[in-house]
DNA sequence: TATGAATGAGAATTCATTCAT
DNA sequence: GATGAATGAATTCTCATTCAT
């Protein structure tokens, strides 16, 4: 993470640095790898051609620098903040989740731009983004994920299962409402009530996971 | 639907046909709309560049045609045969997602295709997708997911949240397994793995949700 | 030599491909291979852009092939006509140096372009070159030069050296006349000068290396 | 020659400067005039790009100079030393190659660069090459091949085109040996051989040419 | 002197689409 | 229907040169 500092591009002026990374997820988010132009992104960021190929060599190392720059200010921002004392599972994971709506409030084109990479089928990226994305997961299985009070589920139930099936709801409900098909422009409008539907989630898989109370 | 059937390509003779569809979706599937050029395609179907346009025009008009192609094979093929009297909803959902999964081994480009084209980003295509993808929702979330016995689940549980989450967990199951990212080329391999731990997963969903038998 | 014949570009109309790989010549001939831009060439020979991709994939490629495509075409038209049963190495190598001063009024670019890419010191097709260069020289050394009568030579002379000398000599004076350096435009006004030159050098060797008469 | 040494390079501390040049005439006898960037140079000497230009303003105004600079210095370590005084022309060159080989081995990347130069294509240095190496060659012709004592030859010989002959015969060998088509990386490993074949020439040519003793 | 970020005019290459045969 | 040569706009990348500090 520390030798992402010491990429050329952060002798760049801070502001005109920012306007230009987040220009470039932007658009990168928008229209894909292959589709987004080099040209697009120095007009909108108002830089010249050279300089962009000065920072960054090839349209593919900004990509590659986008993705890892992206993904470690969120780790930075978010994950470093999970509470792994929390060892009820279900409220650690609605902790994660309501963290990660802010921070999408916070830097909307970031979280746009990991998602549309992480489906990126173009080859010229893919294979690096998924190295990325595997060292991801692994953190995210092992840290994040780990011990939680099983007690509290009811006797009958594969608690790893029904992990699993905690992770596919909330990823679920969160991609149908932001994901790149129906994205939301201003989350801001729509915050509460996603914050009570994922609690509303919470509350029925507690019902039918969780021992009474 | 029917249009469909009235398309130039029908003129065509059956097998080249079904080798251009094929090899089309094929190269669509794994590298996107953008990346995939004409040339590969007529190259490994064995046709003419003049012959492709002729019967197409332009390359979005073949991915659109092809989307809906697919998607109009999957319906007939497929969605026609789920069992709407099952009303144990678990119960049509387990055969849901195993018919699904013998679809995947008879046409996998088929699925492939059409998953790659949900995440497509080119703004040249993604509208149309999107067009027919939300009339298709409507389709499942109307028909396939109506009349189901709601008296088997538990008393305390908001049933309509709990269906997405069986969706949810069914879904994302199956994209940990099959997606674009860790595909798995041979799925007969993988085939009884797949039918048990889907089941695994149905069992749980059912302890916890179902009124005990 | 006859894989060459099999190129994309001899499915090129006859008039319109020498137009192209003569202006091609000249220009890589005149401005090495770096400063010669495909716009230039297209320009000339009134071709697209798209076209001269079509046929040649690189600009690299275009000269590699134009390369292999001079060498063979002066194989062909100049070194089969070399009359082996000469003994007389002198004798021999005049008429070998005449039938290039022929060629070289008949297809001036392909012996400028061929000069010039023994020259040339662009890596990207340098080593290319030189593979080529190797296997010709083999054949010079190897059958033009070999079974000369040494009978010819005064009895204290080292023939071998002797003939180094012989080529020195004409490969010097034929540079100081027609090196890149200083192109006569218009061979054909110098053609009687440089022929009698030649046999005057021919003489001063003979009288020199050989037995008197 | 004299107003090279006011040039503004010269203002520059001693090291640094040699550096500086010597990687210049590297990387251009290497790789040609266009193929050369600047950036290469600036990299491997350790100065700025704006020093680079302060200095020589355009890349062109570099080369000129760099080709100005080492004739200059191998007139001065070299043409200087030759014995005008020797009046067997043959034992003239003899000296003189030898001269030139031990310069050789003292300063390599000026000879390389010299006849890199020599074949440079490239319009933009070209023209300024040529007028250099014209007056060079007037030098040459008029003073250090003039004076010889012509009653050495056999009575029957041109020589006027003996002379040249011996240029040929010594610049032939000396480039089938050092051109930058096969160039010796290692010269001392190779300085007695070639000092040898340099005199089993000059002997040959001696008893062809030269009355006997 | 000295720096190196910034510029932008080129240059090579790609590829959907057209059209004469 | 069928072909594939031909087009040229669009795109990525290069590099000599400038200029504010």
């Amino acid at each position: 993470m520390e030798e992402l500092k010491k990429h050329k591009i952060f002798t760049m002026e801070d502001t005109k640095r920012n306007v230009l990374l987040t220009v470039a997820m932007s658009k990168f988010a928008k229209n894909g790898y292959k589709k987004t132009t080099t040209d697009e992104i120095i007009l909108e960021a108002e830089i010249s051609k050279g300089l962009l190929f000065h920072y960054f060599g090839t349209k593919k190392n900004l990509y590659i620098f986008l993705f890892r720059y992206a993904n470690t200010t969120i780790m930075q921002d978010y994950y470093v903040l999970i509470d792994l004392n929390e060892r009820d599972i279900l409220e650690r994971l609605r902790s994660m989740f309501l963290l990660k709506l802010e921070l999408t409030q916070k830097y909307p084109a970031i979280f746009d731009f990991v998602t549309s990479a992480f489906y990126e089928e173009d080859p010229a990226v893919a294979v690096k983004v998924n190295e990325y994305t595997k060292q991801w997961y692994f953190n995210v299985q092992n840290k994040m994920l780990k011990d939680f009070d099983s007690s509290l589920f009811k006797a009958n139930i594969d608690t790893e299962k029904a992990l699993n099936i905690f992770l596919f709801t909330l990823r679920g409900y969160s991609e149908s409402q932001a994901s790149p098909k129906y994205r939301i422009e201003d989350y801001s409008k729509e915050y509460e009530r996603y914050r009570r539907e994922i609690d509303e989630y919470i509350t029925v898989l507690r019902t039918a996971f969780y021992k009474e109370a």
